[in-house]
RNA sequence: GCGCCUGUGGCCCAACGGAUAGGGCACUAGCCUCCGGAGCUAGUGGUGCAGGUUCAAUUCCUGCCAGGCGCACCA
């Protein structure tokens, strides 16, 4: 919520605890919770419900001793002016009030500040790679990658907001197989462009973006030899261009081509071999990922000589450490699910902690249109496109709806309900509240510079809206541990509706001087965090709507 | 068969193991001589089933039922 307000508390109910004698008790790290309801206070902790038992003793007679105790001690603190008073409520809840002056102090430090004041320091500056996206260069981003592109994007913002030193990465399957595929799928449609049509296997690239290609190969002359390379490179640029368009930009684009070049996955693999983790079976080479887990070893050279896609996949991942990044993210789709144990295992097995690499599963989105299903493939190529989907509803919308719900859990997306500007629309009604401040902002030109008194924000509805904004710090920080930025679009609805609550019964303009000013003052405040919330998630911040 | 995700009012979703399960849509009744009515206020209505752990279960565990997705010497 504060500054650290949280954590001083924390630190003064443990010293309690040790001077009553209970901290032995009770090891672990006491927590203080933002209270389900507002009545219940600023912060509250089930302490008491937990020692009940140890203790042998009723909850309510514990909190009490503990507040007695409390209260001797927080005086002695900087927190003495902060905390109002402490109650035991419910069945022994431990409820801690602070004073409303806690409150102005910490609405003027974000005025003064601006958003300096809502960043936290979590990371400590480690260095960690964000991967996402890395979809192959063989056709243009389907709704899975876009919904990966949204989270992983806003999930890199809110890191690097929060302290750490973050970088984004797209790992580029630029060869192998596929590449092999896309190019022969090209040949025959230029052949076809040609009149010498054949037939058009199953498994190749269907989709009409290869006639294009095509076209264009024919055109600049291109070589049979060379159609593969030729048409990743054409398809890697419209990726980037419909990713830019989305506001995502990634600060390194790995090639898989180059790694396999660079020996790196000989290096990998004889690192391996030296651990004892590589055998020969089958005439095939085989990765003994079982011993870290995995249900079966993996097979990382094919008997035709050929690896597969684990192989350059382990070498990248080693190569990730190398260039000194401590922390692994990477986002993945949940038709990856059951590689996870295949590549955490060869972490483990080239002597780095599995725990290093934490591996995001973005369930996927559904799109609807005008209530039906759209359905995917990408090999018949009768998808919905990130491109369509921008084209449709915007970025905006788009980032908003792919980032509403949490990251694990499958997403409908109703692309009419995204296009309505209504308030069935929830990214409408945020950047409503934002330009409706940025208007009352307008109307009052020059008022807002004179001395603060921000102690006239007493009505409920303004301690309400104070409150709420300091609340983004407890937002960003179950964002960064659960890895999942959701949650963010939850507060900023309730950041938007506490604002409107607030507008609708107090008028900010034509009061006394002084409470016009405080009032503005909130309204300011409001827009400071709004700014800040739509800007980790990526969205505009409309002046006018 | 195995793995992952999900079951909350008519519909869509919230709720680090906590207090009276919140909000939106829809429906009903209200609110602009005044800072943006894309807003606000009030009302109706809900945890798939069966056990277990706990002072406390929507949340954790087991089983079942239902839906979605995935299970290669593909990438």
């Amino acid at each position: 919520m504060s500054k650290n307000i949280q954590e001083e508390l924390v630190v003064i109910v443990e010293r309690c605890l040790a001077l009553v004698g209970w901290a032995q008790l009770y090891p672990e790290k006491v927590l203080l919770d933002l209270p389900t309801d507002s009545r219940f206070g600023d912060f509250t902790t089930n302490l008491a419900l937990k020692l009940s038992k140890l203790l042998k003793r009723s909850p309510r007679e514990i909190a009490a001793q503990l507040i007695t105790l409390l209260e001797q001690e927080i005086p002695k603190t900087a927190l003495k002016d902060s905390v109002s008073q402490i109650k035991v409520e419910g069945v022994g809840f431990l409820n801690f009030y602070l004073h409303k002056n806690y409150f102005y102090q910490q609405l003027n430090l974000i005025l003064t500040q601006g958003q300096e004041a809502l960043k936290l320091d979590l990371g400590k500056k480690r260095k960690v790679l964000i991967e996402f996206v890395s979809a192959n260069p063989t056709g243009i981003l389907s709704v899975a990658h876009a919904r990966q592109a949204a989270v992983g994007d806003c999930l890199a913002n809110i890191l690097n907001f929060s302290g750490f030193d973050l970088q984004r990465e797209y790992y580029l399957n630029d060869e192998g197989n596929q590449i092999n595929i896309l190019g022969k799928s090209v040949a025959l449609r230029l052949k076809e462009l040609q009149g010498k049509k054949e037939e058009f296997p199953e498994n190749y690239y269907q989709g009409d973006y290869i006639y294009d290609i095509a076209k264009v190969a024919q055109e600049e002359k291109i070589s049979e030899a060379a159609l593969g390379d030729f048409a990743a490179g054409y398809i890697l640029k419209l990726i980037k261009q419909e990713l830019l368009d989305f506001g995502v930009s990634f600060d390194c684009w790995y090639s898989q081509k180059e790694l396999a070049q660079s020996g790196k996955v000989e290096i990998a693999f004889a690192k391996l071999k030296e651990r004892g983790f590589l055998y020969n079976q089958d005439g095939a080479l085989w990765f003994k990922s079982s011993a870290f887990g995995d249900d079966k070893d993996r097979v990382v050279v094919k008997s035709d000589g050929s690896q597969t896609y684990l192989a350059p996949d382990i070498a990248y991942h080693e190569d990730k450490f190398a260039r000194g990044f401590s922390g692994l993210i990477n986002l993945w789709g949940p038709d990856h699910h059951g590689y996870i144990n295949r590549i955490k295992a060869a972490v483990s097995a080239l002597g780095h902690n599995p725990e290093a690499l934490s591996i995001i599963i973005v369930q996927l989105a559904t799109i609807y249109r005008n209530g039906e299903l759209v359905q995917m493939s990408t090999r018949s190529g009768q998808y919905i496109s990130l491109r369509e989907i921008l084209d449709e509803v915007g970025a905006d919308a788009a980032r908003f709806f792919f980032l509403m719900r949490r990251t694990s859990s499958h997403l409908d997306f109703d692309l009419e309900v995204a296009k309505k500007q209504s308030a069935e629309n929830p990214v409408y009604y945020v950047q409503y509240a934002y330009a409706r401040i940025c208007s009352i902002l307008r109307s009052s030109p020059g008022k807002f510079s004179q001395a603060l008194n921000l102690s006239l924000l007493v009505e409920k509805e303004e301690l309400g809206v104070i409150k709420k904004l300091l609340e983004l710090e407890a937002v960003l920080n179950i964002c960064v541990v659960t890895s999942d930025p959701y949650m963010l679009t939850v507060y900023l609805q309730e950041l938007a509706e506490s604002f409107h609550k607030f507008y609708d019964l107090h008028r900010v303009l034509g009061q006394s001087d002084e409470l016009t000013q405080a009032r503005l003052a909130l309204v300011q405040g409001v827009k400071i965090v709004l700014a800040c919330g739509l800007e980790l998630l990526g969205i505009s911040r409309p002046e006018k709507m």
